[in-house]
DNA sequence: CAGTTGATTGGACCGCTGGTCCACTCCCCT
DNA sequence: AGGGGAGTGGACCAGCGGTCCAATCAACTG
């Protein structure tokens, strides 16, 4: 930093070297503090106190980047993930597992779904398609169930990934979510809605995205007419 | 069309004057020819034969306009979707009409979740909710089913949107599950990812769609407990 | 029928972005 | 001791969203 301030001489070199690793950490960071939006090549170069040409030759592409800091959340839950000899708990946990990370990381919710093919979601696939195959499912009933369920993961985490985003804590939450209902039933003359409106106030998005895991387990295990153990 | 000689009192500019709703319109036009990344407000203000400033005096801002043509597609696909007798089956229709219309539309995937309480969002929701309270649930399990079937649904097109959109064409949509399928099979030594990679080929988004949706349903029905008729 | 007015328009402009390019620096290997 | 090449970082570019305001001209007023 002391040397930058030389106007002639080109800058001297670091020390510690720049490495992709090291890259994706910083975007990490970045995006952690600043958000999807936050996150530029600028920002996270000055996080390096380097130049932006210099991560290029590391990292083709900002969206890489993105993708790659995604991976790197997801790869580390799944890695915590300890195998459960339930395999309907073991749903549940991992399914948990990659609500509470993208809890915490907001941007993962939103980069997920834009590239089905990408490592991270793989993962997930690859630890739910075990699972759901203890439970006996086989064949294209494995498919379809694992894409269901892979699909309502990344669906209700987006979701909720996009609602926290909007709505830091919880007291806003709560004022939030009041005006929300007003708005509703305003808006809406039906009596269902008018209900649900009702119920948002003690709406918990944890407890209601596990329900929907169960009752897709449900409609599993119903589906394939198997046993449903207790 | 060409005069709209409406009794509004205020002033058209030119023969065909800029409304937000023909802005809106250009928008959805540029969207389905050029792709999410192709929605600039120079693209739509050139389709309009414009200049930039005009029509921020319609539109706040281009992720209204964003908002606002995906909400105008949502609500075509709503408007048409006739009332089923059998709830099941009308469930079965509004979420074949939303894949469908994300089919068509695929950045209506990658925006419905940015924000769970635009109106294009809730009036998803508020059809739904209509059919699940006919098949008998109600209170937090309606709360609980709702969230999950949306949270799917809105997952499952984006999904498929992402995936359709990388790959447009058909034959070259086979040559590239084949190749993911021979990646899955080198990276992945679990005969369960070799057998999915296998199945891969005859794959059926929409086919897989609709079996997820049945997979919710049989889920809701057997965790309630109610009869499930055939 | 002429004058005034204010909503509407559209292009100049700004700060910012992601990405390219290449002169330079210094580490490593001969 | 001395290159050679991988690593670096700042200048630069086209394009972006958004603001601003002089010019316009239909509609109301007198």
């Amino acid at each position: 930093m002391s040397f930058m301030t030389t106007p002639a001489p080109r800058t001297p070199r670091r020390s510690d070297a720049l490495s992709r690793e090291r890259i994706v950490e910083a975007a990490i960071e970045v995006l952690d503090t600043a958000g999807e939006s936050g996150l530029t090549v600028r920002a996270v170069t000055a996080h390096l106190s380097t130049g932006r040409g210099a991560i290029y030759h590391h990292v083709t592409n900002k969206d890489e980047l993105l993708a790659a800091a995604a991976d790197g959340v997801i790869s580390q839950v799944m890695a915590t993930a300890v195998g459960d000899e339930d395999p309907r708990r073991a749903v549940r946990a991992l399914a948990l597992g990659i609500f509470d990370a993208i809890d915490d990381h907001p941007w993962v919710g939103t980069q997920l779904p834009r590239d089905p093919l990408q490592p991270a979601v793989l993962q997930i696939w690859r630890n739910l398609g075990v699972q759901l195959h203890h439970l006996g499912v086989a064949g294209t009933a494995l498919s379809d169930a694992g894409s269901a369920l892979v699909n309502y993961i990344l669906g209700a985490a987006a979701q909720h990934a996009a609602g926290a985003r909007r709505v830091p804590d919880d007291a806003a939450r709560k004022d939030h979510l009041g005006r929300i209902a007003a708005q509703w039933a305003q808006l809406d003359a039906h009596p269902l809605m008018r209900e649900s409106a009702a119920l948002l106030h003690e709406h918990d998005d944890r407890a209601q995205f596990l329900a929907g895991v169960d009752i897709f387990l449900a409609g599993v295990l119903h589906r394939k007419g198997g046993t449903a153990p207790l």
